[in-house]
DNA sequence: TTGATCCATAAGGCTGCCTTATGCCAGCCC
DNA sequence: GGGCTGGCATAAGGCAGCCTTATGGATCAA
C-alpha cells in the first residue's frame, strides 16, 4: 500500500531520487518500494534508462488515476484536519454557557478569529476521553482519569434577590430570609447554605417546589423579584455589580465541587485546546481581580 | 498510509470485526489502525458504542471520499493487472516471426483466446530482465543470466534453391554450387557451410553482395530463382516439402547457436508465460515429427 | 579520463505492525 | 437474574518488512 504512495510520487516526479527527497526518504528505499509493487502487479512500471526513469505503458496507465486518488485522499484529510484545527467543541452546562462563557466569547474570537467555537449545552456528563469534543466544563471534584483538568472557580452559594424585595423587610439573621418566597426550595442547597449560617433545621418541604433547576433561570427571577435565588456569584457578577441583585447576607456557603475546565490527555498538545484553555483560565483570574477590586471599594466605602 | 485502507474497510463494514474479516488480520489488528489514524488526524473517526462502532461526523466527512480513492485505485490496478494478465509480448527476430511464429500463431489464439499476443521485432537483443516484454525469442547459445532458457532447434543452414534453378547444372560436389549466384554471399555463414562440406577456403569476396541478411526474404528470393540461399529448415518446411525449395546436397551446417525462447526467471510463474512457452515446445516437437515422418516417408520412396 | 549523477543491490538494524490473550461492557435468552 | 455471546480495547511480545548505509555500475559532461 506504501508502495502505492511511492509510486505516485515517483511517476510524478519521473526520478527516485526526487520522490525520495519529497517523502523524505532514502533513494534506496524508493527503489526497494518500486520493485515490491512492480513484482505485485507482474509487470515492470518504469523503464530504467542510464540516468533517467522513464514510465512503461502500464505505468503511463496507472500513474493518472493514483495521482487522482491521492489528490483525492489528501483533499478529504486536509479538510477534515482543517476543520479539526479550526473548530474548538466544547460541552458545557448550561448556566455556565449562558452566564459565563457565551457574553465573554467575543473577546475570544477576537484573539482567535480562526478558531471556531462549538458550543453543545448538556447536563450530563459526557464522555470525554473518547467522544468527539474536545473542552468540557463541567463541575464535581477534579477527580476524573484521563481527563486533563484546570479548576475555574468553587461552586460557592449565596442567596441573592431584588432590591425591591427587600423593601420593608427586616433582615437581621439568615433565618429572616425566610420571610421571602425561595425561588427552588427544593434545591438541597438551601439546607446547606442555611446550615452554614447557624440554622441546620430549616424545614423547606412545605414550601412550593416551583425549581427551575438552572441557575440562568433562576437569577432572572430573583432579578424580576420573584424571590430570593442561591446562586454562585461568578455567574452574576454584572447585576451583584449593578446592583440589580443584592446579597441579604454577605454569607457563602462552600461546597466540595468546583468548576473544572477538563479535556482528554491526548489532545493536551492541541493548539486549539491550549489556546482556549489559556483563554478562559485568563477570564477567570480577570474575573478574581474584579471581585477583588470591588471588594476594595466596598470596605473602602 | 495504510491505517487509510483499515479505515476505508472499518467504514463500509461499520465494524472492525467485519474490516478486520475483509482485511485477512485481526479486530486488534484494526482497532489499533484506526487509533493510529485518530491520533494523527486529531481527532476520533468512530463513536465507540456498546455492541458497535459508528462514525463521528468527521469520519463521515472522510468515508465516502476514501473509499471513492479507493475505488479508483482498485479499479486503476485491476485494470493494468488484467492487462498484465492478458497480454503476452514478446521480442522476437524477424524470420522466426514470420516464418515460424506467425504462421502457426492462428493455433495458440484458439487454444487460449484470452491472452492476445503482442508481436515485437527488432534484430538487437533487447534486455529482456528489467523490459516490458515477457518472453523473447533469440539466437545463441543460451547463457543469459537472469534468464530461463527453452532451446526450441538449432540454428543450421543448408544451401537451398528453386528446382528451375538446377535444370542443366552439373551439381556433384558442393563446391559446384558456386555455379550458381548465391544470394547474400557476404554472410559469413556460406564459409562455414562450406568448410563443413570440406572446402574451407572458398573465396567469396569478389561475388557481389546483395545482402537481404533476413532469412525469411533470402528464401522467397531462393523460391524466386534468384539465387542459392543458405536458410535455416526449421523456416521453410512447407516450400521443402512441397518442393518450391530443394536442397542441392543434404549437408547440414551445424552452429553453436540455436534459437531459445527465453524469458525472466522472475515471471516464470506467470499464467500466460506458461501457456505460451509450452506451446511453443508443442508446436517445435510437432515439427520435429513432422520432419521425421518426411524423413521416413522419402526413405521409404 | 575524471567527476558527477542516478539507479540497483546487498547487508543489517530497528521500528512498527500484527497476533495472542485477556478484560470490559452491554444485550440476549432461558 | 445469571450465564452467554458479540463487539471493542489493551497489553505484551515476536517477527517481518522497511529503511538506511555502503557500494557498484552505467552514462554523461567537462
Amino acid at each position: 500500500m506504501s508502495a502505492v504512495r511511492v509510486f505516485e510520487a515517483a511517476a510524478r516526479h519521473q526520478s527516485f531520487t526526487r520522490a525520495a527527497e519529497e517523502l523524505g526518504m532514502t533513494q534506496a528505499a524508493v527503489s526497494y518500494q518500486i520493485k515490491i509493487l512492480e513484482d505485485r502487479v507482474g509487470a515492470p512500471l518504469f523503464n530504467r534508462l542510464p540516468r533517467q526513469v522513464t514510465l512503461t505503458a502500464k505505468g503511463r496507465q496507472l500513474a493518472p488515476a493514483v495521482t487522482e486518488a491521492f489528490e483525492a485522499l489528501r483533499n478529504a484529510f486536509s479538510g477534515v484536519e482543517d476543520a479539526v484545527q479550526s473548530v474548538l467543541s466544547l460541552t458545557t452546562l448550561s448556566t455556565f454557557a449562558s452566564n459565563w462563557l457565551v457574553p465573554r466569547l467575543g473577546r475570544f474570537r477576537l484573539l482567535h478569529p480562526n478558531i471556531a467555537v462549538q458550543i453543545s449545552v448538556s447536563t450530563e456528563i459526557v464522555e470525554l476521553v473518547r467522544s468527539e469534543f474536545d473542552i468540557g466544563i463541567r463541575s464535581g471534584t477534579g477527580d476524573w482519569p484521563g481527563l486533563e483538568t484546570q479548576m475555574l472557580f468553587p461552586n460557592q452559594f449565596i442567596p441573592v434577590c431584588s432590591p425591591d424585595l427587600l423593601q420593608g423587610v427586616d433582615m437581621r439573621e439568615p433565618i429572616d430570609i425566610l420571610k421571602l418566597p425561595l425561588i427552588s426550595p427544593g434545591d438541597p442547597w438551601w439546607q446547606d447554605w442555611f446550615a452554614a449560617a447557624g440554622e441546620p433545621n430549616v424545614d423547606l418541604s412545605r414550601r412550593p417546589d416551583n425549581s427551575l433547576g438552572v441557575q440562568q433561570l433562576e437569577g432572572m427571577a430573583a432579578i424580576a423579584g420573584q424571590g430570593v435565588a442561591l446562586i454562585n456569584p461568578f455567574f452574576f457578577p454584572e447585576d451583584l455589580a449593578s446592583g440589580r441583585l443584592v446579597k441579604p447576607f454577605d454569607l457563602l456557603a462552600t461546597t466540595d465541587r468546583s468548576y473544572w475546565l477538563v479535556y482528554p490527555k491526548a489532545r493536551r498538545r492541541s493548539a486549539k485546546v491550549e489556546a482556549f484553555r489559556d483563554w478562559v483560565l485568563s477570564e477567570v483570574a480577570g474575573d478574581s481581580e474584579a471581585a477583588a477590586c470591588r471588594a476594595d471599594t466596598k470596605t473602602g466605602a
